[in-house]
DNA sequence: AACGGCATAGACAACGTTGTCGTATCGTGG
DNA sequence: CCACGATACGACAACGTTGTCTATGCCGTT
C-alpha cells in the first residue's frame, strides 16, 4: 500500500503541506527551487496523492461514469470504452463504468444510486441511453454534466460527438456506383433508429443524384440482425432482375447477405457485392471480408471524454451546446468489386 | 448534487452521527426503534453516503478494479463486465475498469499508477492479464488482493474460478460420436494457450475411449482467428478422405470453417456438421447458428467478484487457495446433425 | 443493596487532502 | 528610506465519514 501521505513529502522537503500540494496542483506561487525540490521528492518516494482525500476536500472525484445499456454488440461498448479509457488516462481521470439493462433500472438500486453517491464528476453517455429521457432527467437533476456520444435527438441539450451517418452512405452508395453497379440493394434498419434512417437517405440521395430509379423493391426491410439481413438478402437476390451490389445498413446484416448468397451458390464479390456499415469485427472475420463504412467509436468517446473535462469548471457547461464531428473512413475488404 | 449528509439525518432523528453510520453499516449497537426510526429518515430523504469520506475514514475503497487486456474478442471482456457488475452491484461496490494495452505499459503511467493511487479494494483478473508474472508482481507489491478468471498457471498463487474445458471438449466430441460421425476433425488453438491445449486434449480423450484412432491429419493447426479456421478447414477439406465432422477449437474458426465448405459447395450442417467453443456472439449470428460450447464467462466474473468482496477483512486471503468451478454447456444450433 | 455485564449510544479524534486567509520577505517607485 | 504591492509560503479549518473509547441505563445475580 502506497503509506506515504502530503506530510512526508513535506517533512522531507522542509516545506508545509500546503506547498506540496500546491506543486502538485501546478498551482502557482511556489518557487522554482521550491517546486522542484518537491516535485524530485515526489518522483523518489512514488509518491501519489490519495484520490478519497482528495475529492473529499476538493469536492472533485476524479472518476468518469460511462454509460451504456447492454444492446447487440459488445464491440460498440468495448470501443466507446478504449476511447474514453485513453482520455481519462491522459488527464488522470478514472473510469467507473454503469450499465443500465433496462430504461425501468434507471430508477432502481442501480444508476440513480449510482449518481447520487457524490461520485462522478461527470458522464458519457452512448446510444441508446443517449437519447433515453427518464434517464436523462434523472442525470440533469442531479446536476451532473454530461456529454453524449452519436445522440439521436434534443441536440440542443448537450454537447455532445457524432458523425455523418447520411454522408458516409451517401459516398458508399457513389462508391458501388463507380464500381459499375447500377441496381443497388439497401437493407434498412429498425424503423426508429435515427442512424438507419440517416443511412438510408444517403443511398437514395447518392441514387437520385445519378439519375438512378431507385425501385421500392431494393429496399428490403431489416431490423440491423442478421437473420433479417439473411432474409432481405434472399428477397433481393429473388427479385427478377436481382441488384449487382447489396448495401446493408449495417455489418451484422451484410453477414446475412453473405449467408444469403452462399445459400444460392452465388459467389461473393464474383455475381454480388456486398457492403456493411460499422466496421465492427464481424467485418474482419467474415469471408470474404466485409467492404464497409468504418465509424471511428473510440475516437468519438475519446472526443466526447476530453470535452466532459475540459468543460469542468465551467458552470453553464451543459448549456453549451458544443459539437465535434468526427471523419469516417471507407474500408475496403474483397466483398465488393467491380461489375 | 445530494448535500444532505450524515449529520442532517442524525439531526432529525435525535441521534448521534455514528449511530447513523451504525445504521448505514449494519453494525450491532443500535436498537430496533432506532434503526426503523433512521432508516425511514434515510429512505424520506434520499441520503447516500459520500464514498470519498467514507473510503478515506475507513481505508476501504468500495472500488474493484476489473483489469483486462484487449485482445481478439471483445465478447470476453464484455462478458466479464457484466459478471463483474452484477456482484458490484450487489454488494453496493463500484466497478472501474483498467485496460492494459500491452505488458509493457504496465510499468508505465497506466496499472501502476493506478493501483498507487490508494484505490481499489481488490482487483479481478482475466486473461491473459491473469498470467502475465509482471503485472501479478506489481499488484503483488502494492499488496492488493486479487481474484482470476480463468488462469492458466500459478494455480495455488490467488483464489480463482475457472470452468473445465478439456471435459467440455470431451462431451462436444462424445456428442458428435454418438450422431454417428466417426471421423472428426480438430482444429487447434494457439500452441501456448493453455485453454487451447485442453480442449484439444478433451477430444482427443473421447476419441481414444471410444477406440477410434486420431489420424494426424485430422488435427490442423490454428491461431483462435477466422482466416486460420477457413484454411483449416479447407485443409481438412481436402483430405482423400475428408472428416463428416469439424470441431474447432473455437467459434471464430469455426466461422472460417463454415467459410470454407460454403467455398467447396458443401452444405452445412447437411455434408458436415461444424461446431464450436465459446459461444460468442458470432455463434448465434452466423448461417446457420453454431453448435458450441457456452463458457459462462459472465457467471465467473461474477463468482470472482463476489469471492474477492468476501475476502476482504481477511489478510491471509491473497494466501487462500480458494477455486470455484462453474459448469458449462453445450448449445446446440443448426451447425450440427447426425450423420 | 450492591455489583457485574450487556445493550445502546455518544464524544472526539482520526483519515489525507484542499480552501481560505494571514504573514513574512523582497523588490520597487516616490 | 519608507510605503507598498507582489511573491512565496504556512497555519488552520474544513470536507463527511468511521474507529476507538467512554458513558449511561437496565437487567439479573448474589
Amino acid at each position: 500500500m502506497s503509506d506515504i501521505t502530503i506530510v512526508d513529502i513535506a517533512k522531507q522537503a522542509g516545506v508545509s503541506i500546503k506547498t506540496v500540494s500546491r506543486v502538485i496542483n501546478r498551482e502557482e506561487g511556489v518557487g522554482p527551487a521550491t517546486r522542484a525540490r518537491v516535485e524530485d521528492l515526489i518522483e523518489k518516494l512514488g509518491y501519489r496523492p490519495n484520490v478519497s482525500a482528495r475529492s473529499l476536500s476538493s469536492r472533485r472525484s476524479y472518476l468518469i461514469g460511462v454509460v451504456f445499456m447492454r444492446v447487440g454488440a459488445y464491440h460498440y461498448v468495448g470501443e466507446v470504452q478504449v476511447g474514453a479509457m485513453r482520455a481519462c488516462r491522459r488527464a488522470g481521470y478514472h473510469m467507473v463504468i454503469e450499465q443500465v439493462d433496462d430504461p425501468g433500472q434507471a430508477r432502481g438500486p442501480g444508476l440513480e444510486q449510482a449518481l447520487k453517491a457524490g461520485r462522478f464528476d461527470g458522464l458519457v453517455l452512448t446510444p441508446p441511453v443517449c437519447d433515453d429521457p427518464e434517464i436523462l432527467a434523472i442525470i440533469e437533476a442531479q446536476g451532473l454534466s454530461y456529454v453524449r456520444v452519436a445522440p439521436d435527438r434534443d441536440f440542443g441539450r448537450s454537447p455532445y460527438v457524432f458523425m455523418d451517418d447520411q454522408q458516409a452512405a451517401h459516398d458508399m452508395t457513389a462508391r458501388l456506383w463507380d464500381l459499375g453497379h447500377r441496381r443497388i440493394g439497401f437493407i434498412d434498419g429498425p424503423a426508429d433508429h435515427g442512424s438507419a434512417r440517416r443511412r438510408r437517405e444517403g443511398y437514395m440521395t447518392a441514387m437520385a443524384e445519378r439519375g438512378a430509379r431507385v425501385r421500392p423493391e431494393w429496399i428490403a426491410p431489416g431490423d440491423f440482425m442478421p437473420l433479417s439481413g439473411l432474409e432481405a438478402g434472399d428477397q433481393l437476390l429473388g427479385l427478377p432482375e436481382p441488384p449487382t451490389a447489396i448495401f446493408a445498413a449495417n455489418d451484422s446484416m451484410a453477414m446475412g447477405v453473405l449467408s444469403a448468397a452462399s445459400k444460392r451458390g452465388l459467389s461473393v464479390p464474383g455475381d454480388l457485392s456486398v457492403v456493411g456499415f460499422d466496421d465492427g469485427p464481424l467485418a474482419e472475420s467474415s469471408w470474404p471480408g466485409l467492404t464497409t463504412v468504418h465509424q471511428p467509436i473510440a475516437e468519438m468517446a475519446e472526443a466526447a471524454t476530453e470535452m466532459l473535462i475540459e468543460g469542468f469548471g465551467d458552470p453553464r457547461f451543459r448549456s453549451r451546446t458544443a459539437a465535434r464531428q468526427l471523419d469516417y473512413h471507407i474500408v475496403e475488404r474483397g466483398s465488393s468489386t467491380s461489375r
